[in-house]
DNA sequence: CGTACTTTTGAATCGCATCAAATCTGGTGG
DNA sequence: CCACCAGATTTGATGCGATTCAAAAGTACG
């Protein structure tokens, strides 16, 4: 994830059209504009937002389907009491996907920090689905992963201890038994749901019985049975 | 959700289509079918599955989508040292739903229970997406909501308190702050990611500051602040 | 009426969050 | 090049809240 500062117009205030950013780069960068088609991309807005700019409020029409391509949007919910919450935090890739079937938006989305951001028209995204074959695949199959990730994701935070949640995010999401960590730890550990603090002392401790090995960004589970009882 | 026991026949201990059973009411009963185009239902195997039956194995070719129709499914992965990880309880509507993208199995299926489960062949099912646009329109729909709702369950876990789970609950699943439980508190304890008894004392003491109000299944938030700082 | 289940409450324990602070790191500007 | 700064990383001490174990009461169903 490239991390921008600075490259915006102080004289425009409001998302607008960058001739700043290298957005060439930036869009090489995220994976997940690989599957647009170019004449869909071409049709795009390209939208800028300082930290706390909103993209969009509840109830508003639906304006496009969203693609982060730098920085941090959330999606948030407010409650009665003015409490926020966070319904996801997107860095890089969709979100509000669900609001191309109902037409509004379920949330109000908030730039994190300073963010790029493709906005697809909707109407012209629900053309592709529908003229598109190869592009429709594609974005079911973004769909049907984005599902499974999260399951997994669920039951990952589903169970009780830390450890547990390390394990299982390494041989969910890892390969064989092993995982090259492209977050920062603290990054990770809101993943997991935990503190740095407890992810730190937990991964510590699973190294001295044994249960992983962690190398730099490199973070393996041990064969041996390991002391844990999981 | 309908309850089935002792309706198999005890001949045959491998899934079969079902003589016994009453489909057309399990059918009816179960909401994610109704999207379902009847040509298509009609090519669907109708399998029963006893509880700890395999349904798929990891690695197996892609045989079809499945929907529960009655009692539970679970996705599970086998660890290294044997300890097996739930990647998903399906009680009711689809599961394995990505594996139409990859076309393998991604994990293990077992029946938790007695349980009903609707095969409908991947080939008919990719064609239907095909040609069928509504029936597309509405997958794409029933994906897409699916993602909205594990992002929000993905956030709610994320919650480090019981009283927050158990706000955020009422405010993203309910309906202007008050929801109906269908399931027993049990079952949403787990799906709050607590224990029962912390769900049951936690509940009580939202009560008791008047947070919310309990009233046998059905639960509302109170318009005033409440003391919680949630 | 008995069985199996959920619901409910109690007591003790454990793990994580929290607060605090030191060290390390990469990047900036003087 | 070095001082500096913001952030991540790491360790320590403390308290709270959820888990765990235990058990009683309620409830649905045959």
């Amino acid at each position: 994830m490239i991390v921008i500062a600075y490259w915006y117009d102080r004289d425009h205030m409001t998302a607008h059209v960058s001739h700043r950013m290298d957005w060439q780069e930036l869009i090489a960068s995220e994976p997940a504009l690989a599957t647009i088609p170019l004449r869909l991309r071409a049709v795009a807005d390209h939208l800028e937002f300082e930290a706390g700019e909103t993209l969009f409020r509840l109830g508003d029409r639906l304006k496009g389907v969203f693609c982060v391509v730098a920085g941090e949007v959330r999606l948030i919910r407010r409650a009665r009491n003015g409490t926020e919450i966070v319904l996801q935090r997107a860095r890089g890739g969709f979100f509000a996907e669900a609001s191309i079937g109902t037409g509004k938006y379920h949330c109000d989305a908030v730039a994190a920090e300073t963010s790029a951001v493709l906005r697809i028209p909707a109407q012209a995204f629900r053309a592709a689905l529908a003229t598109d074959v190869r592009f429709r695949d594609a974005w079911m199959a973004h769909l049907a992963h984005e599902v499974l990730t999260l399951r997994a994701q669920c039951e990952r935070l589903g169970l009780k201890t830390a450890a547990q949640r390390i394990v299982h995010y390494i041989e969910s999401e890892g390969a064989d038994g092993m995982v090259t960590l492209t977050e920062s730890r603290k990054a990770w550990a809101a993943e997991l749901g935990l503190t740095h603090e407890a992810l730190y002392r937990t991964l510590r401790q699973l190294q001295a019985d044994g249960t992983l090995h962690v190398d730099a960004n490199r973070i393996t589970l041990s064969h041996r049975k390991g002391a844990g009882r999981w």
